[in-house]
DNA sequence: CTAGATTAGATAGCGCTACTATCGAAAGTC
DNA sequence: GACTTTCGATAGTAGCGCTATCTAATCTAG
């Protein structure tokens, strides 16, 4: 297959193609001569699985990252995934109080040592944010954040098919990133939902019903 | 307090403090005349709030309409959480398949009509991007994330102070924008950990055992 | 009262990202 | 042999989040 027809069937234009090329997401195609290359369906799924990513919101760095993990996977699954969490981390600069954090994790008896310090890394700066904008998270809400991760790692983790080392890897490194996305999605969703039973919005009695409880005079 | 105490006390420089101005961001200070303006403390608490939706990766756009969120609340506690999602949803173009969506959502009771369209095109925008990249999420741990997503959409609304529509304007408003990258670093902490456990890493024997169950002949 | 610092407001520039456009030389196609 | 396609390189673009510079007005210390 012909550069064009590998655009017309992912419906990405030659152009992007060519930048991918360059930027090492998408491998050459086989060399004809010195103007034709041959691509194959390997490059179509390639291409599906970029443009994926990059509409996730993943940077075309992290992206090669991402698929260099997936291209050449470290020999367990655990490493696996912490090249795929490493890829998409955001890259953080300036210092970090990580005690909170620790704390947090201690929580559910998850120490430190147990997994990349980036990513405790990443629960601190998160920590930080909300507390510089004057956010707490209530505990009772915070245990159930610590209990639904648990739950959710632990539905993925056994979802991984063992079968096959390929599938495997993909299932890994594609449902830690692709998956961010859903649950974000999902959990807004779930908000709206919550958020109507609470305040029981019912189209036309909105107003009135829902804002009684809040207009309480101090 | 002028412009330069404020850059000292937030710790940002005067220059981007300007730009938010510009921006909309951060409220003018009160005019002393053609060339000064006084500062106060809801400047300095504005300030930290920015930063924060800055680093949790809010553009200067969608911080703005978060912003106007928090200080022009809609009269429903309701309408303003719809407001503050449609404020950091991913602006899509290009048409999607809603229907994997809505069914997904029906597994739960969720009727499309109780939450913003746009909020369900999000959940239908990642499972396009799943599918585009070949990745299929098993029904059961599709399952684990629904139950997950409406256990804490269910703590958060329940977390909602009542006391002071201020404080719930902020709790709705922050909590379910600071709080999401909160949830994926735990996620990812909580990958880690369960992977951990899973392949049974023990720092020296790690490679032949976690290795085992993954390299099984097809 | 004056020298120097600070400020508002405007404008321009910068570094980065994800493309997009153009071009020449080589090669394939009708 | 005319026309199209491709490769590879290079340059350009639009948007984002600042950052730097400048002017004119004003404040502040001595």
């Amino acid at each position: 297959m012909r550069i064009s027809e590998l655009s017309d069937r992912s419906g990405v234009s030659v152009a992007s193609i060519k930048y991918y090329l360059r930027e090492g997401l998408l491998p050459e195609g086989a060399r004809s001569s010195a103007t034709q290359a041959d691509y194959d369906e390997r490059h179509e799924r390639r291409l599906g699985v970029i443009r994926a990513l990059l509409d996730s919101g993943v940077s075309i760095a992290d992206a090669r990252a991402v698929l260099a993990a997936l291209d050449d996977p470290p020999a367990s699954p655990h490493d696996l995934l912490g090249a795929a969490h490493a890829a998409v981390l955001p890259h953080v600069e300036g210092e970090l109080d990580l005690a909170a954090a620790e704390a947090l994790l201690a929580r559910m008896g998850w120490t430190e040592g147990a997994c990349d310090a980036d990513v405790v890394a990443g629960v601190a700066r998160a920590l930080q944010n909300l507390d510089r904008a004057g956010f707490t998270v209530p505990d009772e809400t915070m245990d159930v954040y610590l209990d639904a991760v648990e739950r959710m790692a632990t539905a993925e983790l056994a979802g991984v098919p063992l079968g096959s080392p390929e599938d495997a890897v993909r299932y890994v490194v594609l449902g830690s990133v692709l998956v961010e996305p859903l649950l974000l999605s999902l959990r807004r969703v779930a908000e709206q939902i919550a958020s109507g039973r609470r305040f029981d919005v019912s189209t036309d009695a909105a107003d009135e019903a829902s804002d009684e409880p809040l207009r309480r005079p101090t």
